[in-house]
DNA sequence: CCCCGGGCTTCCACCCGGGGGAAGAGCCGT
DNA sequence: ACGGCTCTTCCCCCGGGTGGAAGCCCGGGG
């Protein structure tokens, strides 16, 4: 409404350059660059730290905060501090690659927990991440490092290793050319010693990770396959390095991951096809 | 092209007319009702459904659609559909309530799993609500309304009403106004009947729960506390129906709830506390 | 005491990003 | 071929969002 406007401001005034970390341009980005404040090391906030993280002015954090709280996607501690809400929860529960194969495969998950006493983990990829799907920590042993919803670089876990393998050409290239973020001294940072790994892992069906994310673990992972056999899922169990040996873990490990395919419809693991592939310990049948 | 249409849809067409389930008047309700669309019922959804069910323009849907799925809020799946992305489990399972309750209890949970073969809950308040944070079937008796992330009204389940019992008498004068849902011919909808079933639930700390949900069905849920001995969460079992006598469950249900209590900080499950368990406590396993 | 520096909340005028109409591209079934 | 459906893109106008500033409440210290 205003009258006319002789120039808009030119390209040389420089903003403030805010958001170092939001890049919230758009409103709804705004909104989500709240979300992204939060995170594994920052899972309660106060606003001005919201604020901060996400680039924002305080204002608008304050007002955005205030629609998500009332909408439930935030909730805020007697002490004034935010935190993610429950309402989030529920949202996150309804992912297909999510709480949903967890749902399905909880029950044999539980199996390989009681029966090998590891730390055991779902993964499903995303980008060029793991996402841990399920994580049942042993109980002695406790291994930080897992925690359900938890998200580490591919190249870096045995679950990981498993998913990098067997996704599509284009993944691995695109992870392939980042520098490959190093965890402990045994980390595979070298391109061609992934690519040879990765190489090994399609052929044998099995990942054996040692300290690769944490110092002294042995992590060893199989592929959970979908509908049209197509990997969907990484199955792994991660022990402390010694106690148990690798090739120990891999039978109730592919049995496990074999009745996870099959409930999911895989091809590869009806029961037809079992005298295909060599006789396989079938897990526990219901009873 | 028919040129342009001169006369717009007249009002007396039935029209959804924006549906007052967004309730979107603000840029960031926009992108919550985006995210609201997706529920239990609805995992995945096409573009137009999100846009119905949003009461959003399709336009607008499209490009909001299209920022949550950047951030990955979102995906798609290979047919077009839209469904919740990792990226929000990820999130959700930094609810401090929610899943990082959960991690700590986890381990508590599983062994009552094993030692009674029942459906197990751990379910926290949300308003009127009660939220599973945990849920872990049966492995024969599948009980489908039993999800991680599941929302259920407080009345109509265990883990709801011992949640209800010992929560704030606002929160319980709010739900008490409202008509109760019936679920089942047996769940209770009388006011006066309900707050006879909680009273009993404070004196007993044990709430027992039949055909209330779902029927043939017996919950039982006790109290899980926190620092301040406040009850943070419900700790419930959900059996078939004249398998198992209530009772045979509470002494397992009551020792898991004090172990997690423990691991929580309550005064009242520390280990010198023992002995001094107030009043009445249900000791009567025996039957 | 007042001042100060935090964090948080409220208010308001400007103005830029978002909204949605409309058109077009696919993609069915009929 | 048609009509109906969904999805995508484009673009102008306007309304809601933004952020500056001021006010509020705390605790600490001069």
């Amino acid at each position: 409404m205003g009258a006319t406007r002789p120039l808009p401001a030119t390209a040389t005034e420089s903003r403030p350059a805010r958001l170092p970390t939001g890049g919230a341009a758009t409103a709804a980005g705004r909104v989500l660059a709240v979300l992204a404040a939060f995170g594994p090391a920052h899972p309660s906030l106060t606003l001005s730290e919201i604020s901060r993280r996400s680039g924002l002015t305080l204002t608008t954090t304050h007002r955005l905060v205030g629609e998500l709280r009332q909408w439930g996607g935030l909730e805020r501690a007697p002490d004034g501090r935010y935190a993610i809400g429950l309402r989030l929860l529920e949202l996150g529960a309804l992912a297909p690659h999510g709480l949903q194969l967890r749902e399905l495969a909880l029950p044999y998950l539980d199996d390989l927990h009681q029966a090998t006493r590891a730390n055991v983990h779902l993964a499903v990829r995303d980008g060029s991440d793991g996402v841990y799907v399920e994580a049942l920590r042993a109980r002695g042993a406790v291994q930080v490092l897992s925690r359900l919803g938890g998200r580490w670089p591919l190249h870096a876990t045995g679950t990981g290793q498993v998913l990098l393998a067997f996704a599509d050409r284009e993944v691995q290239d695109e992870l392939l050319q980042a520098p490959l973020k190093r965890f402990t001294p045994d980390t595979i940072t070298n391109v061609a010693e992934l690519r040879r790994v990765l190489a090994e892992v399609r052929r044998t069906g099995v990942a054996i990770a040692e300290n690769q994310l944490t110092p002294d673990a042995l992590a060893v992972a199989v592929p959970v396959r979908g509908e049209r056999d197509e990997v969907v899922a990484a199955l792994g169990v991660t022990v402390q390095r010694g106690t148990v040996q690798s090739h120990a873990l891999v039978p109730a490990l592919a049995a496990t991951a074999r009745g996870i395919s099959r409930a999911l419809g895989a091809p590869s693991a009806k029961p037809e096809a079992s005298n295909a592939i060599r006789a396989s310990r079938t897990p526990r049948s219901s009873g």
